[in-house]
DNA sequence: TTGCATGCAAAGTTTTTGCATTAAG
DNA sequence: CTTAATGCAAAAACTTTGCATGCAA
């Protein structure tokens, strides 16, 4: 189901929360980025369009993005704190481009029966799991090796 | 093998770097505890045993330790940057508790297959991933359900 | 109207850098 | 001796908070 702005609204709502100018904006920029930003990224493509918009305000959107799951926060590697949209196909992981950042997600980790096999070992309680695969994505990727 | 000092020293002598007792402190503290630890707090245990080391002195370290593979950068959920001895147990990842921090050191993750597929399906070239398991430790894990 | 959201400024955090001094090898 | 490492202070980078005003519903 595409994420229309009537339906982010909807989702906002249940919440408490409003859809504003501002939110449409952040959500707009991530929306059409192939790949992660910085908060600080995200913040110089939306003041394109909409200047004055202020930096705190994307933090404080994206905190309720991300806590709304409307946004993924991507971890590892360089660049500790970046968004970027979540892809309506639930679980799912992400094939990150070293070199432009490009990010490819993927479904099918298959990693219950490791989980199970670390769950009995440790006795863990194990309730998830971040999976992240780096490399160069083939425009990054050097054609003559 | 255990990592003696002598040996660490060569490794870091072999880089052109010293080991200095700073350098040996921040290690120590490292490698004596179970779980990772941020910067901050690796820079507190230090001060235990050798007032004066400026926590400046410890990021350094900790570039340097990491650089060479003697540490590692545990990434993921909350505490981005916390540091953890490398186990020498080559290709390994992490199981983290959630709510005390220890971290279970695990092996086999096989994902050469997935990785396989990925890197079939999207052309990526694909060098490396990060996979990290969360939950409760035995200690942590409530008794009573 | 009502209350959440915004922008600004300022304060907190976290991390890096410049430089004179010290100490490892 | 020689060169890298340290500690301090300061700067830079990153993130959060307080508050008066503005705006969506």
């Amino acid at each position: 189901m595409k994420l229309t702005a009537n339906r982010i609204a909807g989702i906002l709502r249940e919440h408490g929360y409003k859809l504003t100018p501002q939110r449409h904006a952040v959500l707009d920029v991530i929306a059409h980025t192939q790949g992660h930003l910085t908060p600080e990224a995200i913040h110089e493509k939306v003041l394109v369009h909409k200047p004055g918009v202020g930096l705190v305000t994307v933090y404080r959107t994206l905190t309720i993005l991300a806590e709304l799951g409307l946004v993924c926060r991507v971890h590892g590697g360089v660049n500790c704190r970046s968004y970027l949209m979540r892809r309506p196909t639930g679980h799912h992981h992400h094939l990150i481009c070293s070199r432009c950042g490009r990010v490819v997600d993927f479904t099918g980790c298959s990693l219950t029966e490791l989980e199970q096999r670390l769950s009995q070992e440790t006795s863990f309680d194990i309730n998830g799991h971040l999976l992240e695969f780096y490399g160069l994505c083939p425009d990054c990727r050097p054609i003559i090796t």
